[in-house]
DNA sequence: GTTAGTGTATTAGTAGAGTAATACACTAAA
DNA sequence: TTTAGTGTATTACTCTACTAATACACTAAC
């Protein structure tokens, strides 16, 4: 079940962008599992169809998805490998980001490790932490 | 010096708000000192003077800076403090990212302190490291 | 008070992103 | 071959962000 809300700043094709890499995240949508056509998504959300095809093109030029001619669109079966690789590349990016602060600002490297560890306490689904 | 890259789909305004900000942390502006008139600047980057009042403002917001009446514009003189503790929310936010990430993945909280060693390590200025 | 410098308000033009209306082309299955 | 389902192309409308042209209002210094 994929959800859209008309009234946010957010395009609508990035909600569902995002609502359907999430739901693989989770779990919800499994590896070879049929999306709603198109044509469905388009008629459940009340949108134009245009818009939901470019959620659907993001989606497989993000790999997310693949397509079946005359099918339909599919869950693309990554690997968890696949997955868990670009989840590190992103999770590096963010901790250049943060070093490039840490940096400007003179910020030591031990404090830098006591925020991390104060965020991870904090986090709602981080909370073991090996004393 | 502001400089502006024109063909730059970074609106105007906001390369200058960067520009300053870049400045004030690397140190070449300090506290205080004035900044040039919205006018002087729009002459030389030949822009509309709106424009560059715009990313005034948006520093003026930020408390970047401060307008004298009739005078012109001045960097604000924030506390050392005030710096860190502003980094130090942005570097969190950060962190909650990478620790969201990390959840969905299931990546363990020892996975994640090799990619911050390692991404400290390749940092050009975070090389030094406790042993 | 005049002047030369500040920032600001009003209005308009431009470009791009997002969405929709509509018609098209292809595929699978009967 | 027909049919009912796929995705796609074309075109146009709307909305917003950005920038500019121009005129205004205030302040400091003389």
């Amino acid at each position: 079940m994929i959800r859209v809300d008309e009234s946010s700043p957010v395009p609508i094709y990035q909600q569902i962008v995002e609502e359907v890499k999430r739901a693989v995240l989770t779990g919800v949508f499994g590896p070879d599992q049929r999306l709603p056509s198109i044509r469905e998504l388009a008629l459940e959300l009340k949108v134009n169809p245009n818009t939901v095809a470019k959620a659907y093109q993001e989606m497989e030029a993000q790999r997310v998805i693949y397509f079946r001619r005359g099918q339909g669109a599919y869950i693309s079966p990554r690997s968890e490998e696949e997955r868990v690789q670009e989840a590190q590349r992103e999770i590096s990016r963010l901790f250049r980001q943060v070093l490039d602060i840490a940096h400007s600002l003179r910020l030591s490297r031990t404090r830098l490790n006591d925020l991390f560890r104060q965020a991870a306490q904090e986090h709602p689904d981080m909370k073991e932490e090996k004393p």
